[in-house]
DNA sequence: GCCAACGTTGGC
DNA sequence: GCCAACGTTGGC
């Protein structure tokens, strides 16, 4: 058991519409990025995420779950692009901003913090332990 | 809307 | 294989 964030701007994709798409949740498509999709490419089912809303809100809105390992993306014909089907899990009770993460301490080496480019980013334990208490719910998946 | 950071592309 | 040009992300 692994745990992830994955960013996306509301605008293109927000938690409400993962929210909508229940338990058959929805391919995380477009990722035009080795490292975002090498992460993509270590994770397994059942591995749970972050889902951060990028440029509107800056903050960690939500909890995801793989349920399908990494698979050609259906939005291109280039092979080298392939990406995993995430389901919302549950919301945050409290939405952790980015603000709040880059003074939290123990979470200075956090992805989100280090580098902020990154679309699709591995989260420590440790990392997942604060945001989730930040977040007020028990850590999920510990 | 700007721009810094950084990843990718392609000429050489 | 280097590096300049270019494109994209995402914070501000």
């Amino acid at each position: 058991m692994k745990f992830w964030l994955f960013k996306s701007e509301p605008d293109a994709w927000s938690w409400d519409q993962q929210v909508a798409k229940g338990a058959s949740g929805e391919e995380w498509t477009g990722v035009r990025n080795y490292q975002a999709r090498n992460n993509m490419r270590a994770m397994q089912v059942g591995d749970l995420g972050f889902f951060y809303h990028s440029n509107v809100g800056k903050e960690i809105v939500g909890i995801v779950e793989v349920i399908r390992t990494s698979a050609p993306d259906s939005t291109t014909d280039d092979p080298r692009w392939d990406c995993v089907v995430i389901k919302a899990v549950c919301p945050l009770r409290h939405p952790v901003t980015l603000d709040t993460c880059k003074v939290q301490p123990g979470l200075e080496a956090m992805a989100l913090v280090t580098n902020t480019r990154l679309s699709v980013q591995p989260v420590s334990e440790a990392e997942w332990r604060i945001v989730c208490g930040l977040a007020g719910l028990d850590p999920i998946g510990l």
